[in-house]
DNA sequence: CGATTGAATCGTACGCCGTACGAGTCATGC
DNA sequence: GCATGACTCGTACGGCGTACGATTCAATCG
């Protein structure tokens, strides 16, 4: 059916974990690195988007061949799959005391997430169709602790969790394919306009035009929280 | 930088419109026509996924050429663009009177919606990345119209309508992402059990398996709605 | 009637893609 | 000095989207 990730390893990865000294030692810094290759993948999709990331592309911009990046990485998936999850780490919030306003640590949380994605608008579109790597599933946990924390009950939690994670990751995507298809921003309201001129309630509110994304984004996400809040 | 999707014309749609008939009369019908494109385009969506459509595989299950789509059809955008609109019809709940009961049918839009992407599945990881066509608009024009008949001011359509459409892509997109992982259903539940170790409270929610997926996306739902209410 | 037209089909070919395969390089430890 | 194993990369294969031009065939017109 979809596509097969269990198996797949790259060969330096088949390998136990020892020796990875020897060659670091040389002078001028390895040619090719995990490391280097996640950071330029991270680059081309900002440059080109999900499409622009090609192997060869890849390559050539560390100075390569193509093929050598196999060593490192198993295939094109391991690539998207560790680029878009070096892109979702988290560090919390100042992480005062204990628990103090859980309100507030959950919408920062998810501002801060909502700004990555926005930030890299690729990785809206891939989240979807990758495995929940290990940044992912921190934040997750992160997000479910302090609504444990705050007092949801287990039985509660996971309609909390999903709440906010699908309005989040709607918002997301949404606003990653408006920013997606403007690649010129005149022509690109124009065709909305046009498009929208026989709806006519569509047009009234102006809704594909001059929204006010981020304040939209936060007064649905407090509807969220204020019928959340009772959980607890 | 993102796909241009301005110029293409299929070299059929660059014709004005006439003469739709002629070929039409002859006994076994036309072996292709843009209906039976499309038809047959979302069947191959249906059976293998985003990335098992394509020209040539379409082209054979129609008996033809994987040229002669390009008579009826731009390019691959463009059949992608016309499946997803053509799984997104929608013909409204049995249409009552007037603004009956508008949580009901806000509802009844929203879980329709829902249904019809986790039926097709590879719709919910194309919408992102596709132009809104006209059924997904003629959906937000009545989903605006139903909010704006029970009485939202226009000033707070905009946050009411995204929020709703934000929650439903966001449910839909995660859902499918979930279903689409599950090549072998027994595999991916230990799969995610071995990743959710270190994940305490995911672990304890037991939020990546069980979950009451549907009963989840109508209690956020009836959160949202909740918050929208005072609005009217 | 034959000639012309234009709708529709399709074979071939080009440049790109991901990656299998195996040969090459080179520092290390015996 | 030789074997080993980490790492790099050239070549090649099959598949992709689609540009281009030839082909077919029914309708139209003189």
């Amino acid at each position: 059916m979809a596509a097969k990730r269990s198996g797949a390893q790259s060969k330096r990865s088949q390998r136990k974990g020892l020796s990875l000294r020897s060659v670091q030692e040389s002078r001028s810094e390895p040619p090719l690195s995990l490391e280097r290759i996640v950071a330029t993948a991270v680059e081309l999709l900002d440059a080109q988007g999900v499409d622009g990331l090609t192997m060869r592309r890849l390559a050539d911009r560390l100075g390569s061949g193509a093929m050598s990046l196999y060593w490192h990485v198993a295939n094109k998936e391991e690539v998207y799959d560790l680029a878009l999850d070096s892109v979702l780490e988290y560090r919390g919030p100042p992480q005062i005391a204990e628990s103090r306003d859980w309100r507030g640590e959950v919408v920062h949380m998810l501002e801060d997430w909502r700004a990555i994605m926005l930030r890299h608008p690729w990785s809206a579109l891939l989240l979807p169709r990758r495995a929940l790597g290990p940044n992912i599933l921190g934040r997750l946990e992160l997000l479910s602790k302090t609504l444990a924390g705050a007092g949801v009950a287990d039985a509660d939690l996971n309609v909390a969790i999903w709440s906010l994670w699908n309005y989040v990751m709607g918002a997301t995507v949404t606003r990653a394919s408006f920013d997606l298809s403007d690649d010129d921003r005149a022509a690109a309201q124009q065709r909305l306009t046009r498009l929208s001129e026989h709806y006519p309630t569509i047009e009234r509110s102006r809704l594909l035009l001059d929204n006010d994304w981020d304040g939209a984004f936060r007064k649905g996400l407090d509807f969220l929280l204020d019928g959340l809040a009772p959980m607890q």
